[in-house]
DNA sequence: CCGTATCCGCGCCGATACTG
DNA sequence: CAGTATCGGCGCGGATACGG
């Protein structure tokens, strides 16, 4: 209970044509799951530079396993981010490739990943004194 | 087993200064982890327009609870996004601001739910074409 | 008002085995 | 090579109760 704002019917279908992630039902919270998803992020970003193969992906994002993999997969193909092509032969060969809505996504996506590698070590120093000062807090507790 | 790859150990080492998502156990990944986990990214975008209280937060990110918002609070606190400012008066008064470095992740993440809500509606066609041909290719399976 | 502590179900995800 | 199927642990996260 609590939830759903029904205030204003007419606004909110306008909102919902164009998505607010701050309402709770809405489905762009379904995309922005399987996008910021642990593999979702790693894949998008990968298929930026083409097409990949599913080992090659598996290869390249290291750490995913098979199940997971495929199914991350599948989750951006269904919301149209990426195209699959399997081809019949033996051994089977099937390829991924971003389409240009995933492309876009992908972008974006991109964008997020090269700040945080590029600002690691900035932060990592910031969890250190944070750190530090939970463990004077700690130390100042002791006292009384 | 089989990850690990410590090939290289000054070229590793370089790299960790700036961070590979790529690698296994890189510290981006827990990063990452809090700025794209399912209420981190609501958070940080709702700081962007100036500070918050609690409550103010909890009425703004439809659907969270107590307890996973004061623990993605304390989690992008530590990664030094946003800062905690308790007022020891009664009632209890707390504010939460993003910092210089959270403001930038924070502008990053607008940057893709942004693009999400505006793409929502191509994206929720593209399903419902998924959804179509997977209805085909399970009635064509029904033929042999 | 702003949390912490505890319990607990459910779903994520890894491991393994099997198909085409 | 590229998956699907199944089982099982465990951690996320919701509900509730309680403290400052």
């Amino acid at each position: 209970m609590t939830d759903d704002d029904d205030s204003g019917s007419h606004a909110l279908s306008l909102r919902m044509q164009r998505g607010d992630l701050f309402a709770e039902k809405c489905p762009s919270r379904e995309v922005l799951k399987h996008v910021t998803s642990r593999w979702g992020v790693l894949v998008l970003v990968a298929l930026l530079d083409g097409m990949h193969r599913f080992s090659d992906l598996r290869r390249k994002v290291n750490g995913v396993s098979e199940k997971m993999l495929a199914q991350t997969l599948q989750a951006l193909e269904a919301d149209g981010f990426l195209t699959r092509k399997a081809y019949p032969v033996m051994p089977p060969h099937v390829e991924y490739q971003l389409t240009p809505l995933g492309r876009e996504v992908a972008e974006k996506v991109a964008i997020l990943t090269d700040w945080i590698e590029g600002n690691l070590m900035a932060i990592l120093t910031e969890q250190q004194q944070y750190q530090a000062r939970q463990a004077v807090q700690s130390e100042a507790q002791a006292v009384d």
